[in-house]
DNA sequence: TTGATAGTTGACTATTTAGTCTAGATGAGT
DNA sequence: ACTCATCTAGACTAAATAGTCAACTATCAA
């Protein structure tokens, strides 16, 4: 009952927006609001403040990228091809968001972790929580991948740790440098560190031609 | 010949350590006059805004750095000691970090750049340099490594670059989750990634019990 | 000693920003 | 058609913030 009203996701959709193009610190709620097209006593009617704002964009954002995030980690894909698929997208995406945004944004989280850490700590705790939970993904894979012998990793959560290191690093890299060719080859990067050893020519995939 | 004074640098200092353990963005001119103890007018007599400083204190700050830099990765230590070393003077020193802040502050280069990238482009350009250089420390101890034969690394630049991503990674986690035992065993998640092969137990370091 | 140079001071303005408040609009259920 | 919970509008305040300015002070070098 009651009027209805989607200002709510307007201005989740708009903070995340503008936090990951430009920083949390640089943004401000009459910009969020005007981005929203949303008015002050609307905002302060759905949430407390940036920070309780920004905490529930990020966590709706992750909550609607489990999908997909289940789907390229599906236990029916070949461990290290969700991997490579995993990358594979990430790349393709990072390189879309360049050409929408005239920037590689990297990851939202750990720059606004990076970001925020230091006071906000309600968010810090929001950031720290999904970045387990996307390693739980690359854990996951890694076992599978032990299990099948591809590769040998009887510590599969030691080796998730590197390798998320390794791929935000470059993630960061790549947001610094506003070049998404950092994340080309992120895949053979992991692979390295896991240790695959079989290196037979992968088969040409069309949608790699994409790569800009 | 005029007046002489230190506010120039008392500054500098003073924005790297706000900006450290908290955020560019949320740093004020105000605040950084008054850890300075420096007037306002003295700051406009010396930057042209936050940004100006910011980046005088970047490089003054690696300037600094640099001579700790060579001594680490003098050409007179064997190469893999080199990283040894560096990996582990890093932890000693963000472990003093947080406690004497309380908090891991991680790598102000990489958290600033990342926060910045997007809208003060002669910060981020600085940064990109700077972590440019850095690399070329891990790339010249690689080289050497793989020309006497511990690792096999021909392509250098190239392994330099993922092991600076990996321990960018594991910075930006340590600083997020405020951990320095993040950092504790790099320097082994490095030599994975660099394939080294002889695993000899190596000799007790009187200085490694001061972890915490 | 003096004058030119380098640095200091703090009050001042103009904006921006966060946050409040009240009156009103809207629509779902009855 | 009524009602009430939900949402909106936007003017308002108070504080924070960036940036300016002109008068002042200290020091060096001649």
């Amino acid at each position: 009952m009651g009027r209805v009203s989607n200002a709510k996701e307007r201005l989740m959709e708009a903070v995340s927006e503008l936090i990951w193009t430009g920083s949390y610190g640089n943004t401000t709620i009459d910009q969020i609001c005007e981005k929203a097209d949303v008015k002050k006593g609307s905002f302060y009617y759905f949430f407390d403040s940036k920070c309780d704002l920004a905490a529930a964009a990020v966590e709706t954002r992750w909550q609607t990228r489990r999908p997909e995030m289940d789907a390229i980690f599906s236990a029916a894909v070949p461990p290290l091809e969700r991997l490579k698929k995993y990358y594979e997208s990430n790349y393709r995406f990072q390189s879309e968001m360049k050409a929408k945004y005239g920037r590689v944004l990297g990851c939202a989280h750990l720059a606004l972790g990076s970001e925020v850490c230091t006071h906000e700590d309600s968010l810090r705790r929001k950031i720290e929580n999904i970045l387990t939970e996307k390693r739980k993904y690359l854990e996951s894979a890694i076992r599978d991948a032990h299990a099948s012998g591809v590769i040998h990793a009887p510590d599969a959560e030691a080796k998730a740790r590197m390798i998320q290191a390794y791929y935000q690093g470059l993630l960061t890299q790549a947001r610094i440098q506003n070049d998404a060719k950092v994340l080309r080859d992120a895949a053979q990067g992991v692979f390295t560190i896991l240790g695959v050893k079989e290196r037979r020519a992968p088969a040409a995939h069309p949608n790699v031609s994409l790569q800009v």
